[in-house]
DNA sequence: TTCCTTGCAAACGATTTGCATTGGA
DNA sequence: TCCAATGCAAATCGTTTGCAAGGAA
């Protein structure tokens, strides 16, 4: 994930969002944070499962991955497939954006320069004013091909 | 959808992409199209079929949702609920953005100006370049408070 | 006649839920 | 002790597919 706080410190901090949210930080609960920590990008529920830090049954695993959303700790998106993928929360691991590879599907995170995400937020923020929303945050996603799907063709 | 170009000329523009694909322009698939047009922005499987216009079943609903779709007609998208939603592809509709009310989950079109565009698709390639994708397309989502959604608050 | 298209029902896969059991504060 | 958390199995729901019937070229 784009330059997560030094990764001890997160467990510190989830265990108190949680605390906050009266709910406990079971071991089973630590070793989905633990897995999501080696990721460089989204993960879907079955791509948890099968990392070897992470051995709980799959319903459990989604009962924390709404458990996690439900506390902003995991934010959930939808890839071209349909399945959902989490990522941490960007309190967490700072404001980013993604790449999305359009020929293997592969999504990765991304920083972007402070003020060029500031124009960025500028201009969404113009163009949602226009339609009558109150803008609260943006999303760009960047398609393309990665180096991977590009040597290969 | 964002400034369709005039209805009519749709149909005629899809019978012809059709043709080209060695596909047939059947009076069911002619009825998804009337029922996108009526759209203003992406529309689930479940959202067309309870469009009157559009009275076939549910599997030959998806059958021809794929055809578009792999003809390019139309282009599937996954809001926060996982269900899939399709809209005219851009070559029949222009490029443009989607606003999402994160309270009620509404997707609109939205036009961006070309040149403000065209700023946003340079900081995509740039970004792009900088992780060695070969950009193709940029995708950026205003995320807000809808004008109804306000207003009940 | 030939092949595409359709309808219906059954199959699928991701995600959710009921319920009895376990475990932590 | 007591209620949240867990595991397992069964249920849901959106979506896909097999197969036989219908229709256009």
């Amino acid at each position: 994930m784009a330059a997560v706080k030094e990764n001890p410190e997160i467990h510190e901090m989830v265990r108190r969002r949680l605390t906050d949210n009266e709910v406990r930080y079971t071991s089973g609960r630590r070793s989905v944070v633990t897995a999501i920590l080696v990721a460089t990008g989204p993960r879907s529920a079955a791509e948890l499962a099968a990392e070897p830090t992470c051995n709980l049954p799959i319903s459990s695993l989604y009962r924390t991955l709404s458990v996690f959303e439900e506390a902003s700790i995991l934010r959930k998106h939808h890839g071209s497939d349909g399945v959902a993928r989490y990522e941490l929360d960007e309190w967490l691991t700072g404001h980013h954006h993604h790449l999305v590879c359009v020929s293997c599907g592969l999504i990765e995170d991304i920083e972007v320069p402070d003020d060029i995400d500031q124009e960025v937020h500028e201009i969404a923020t113009k163009i949602g004013a226009a339609a009558g929303f109150r803008v609260i945050d943006h999303v760009l996603e960047v398609e393309g091909v990665c180096v991977n799907c590009e040597s290969e063709s």
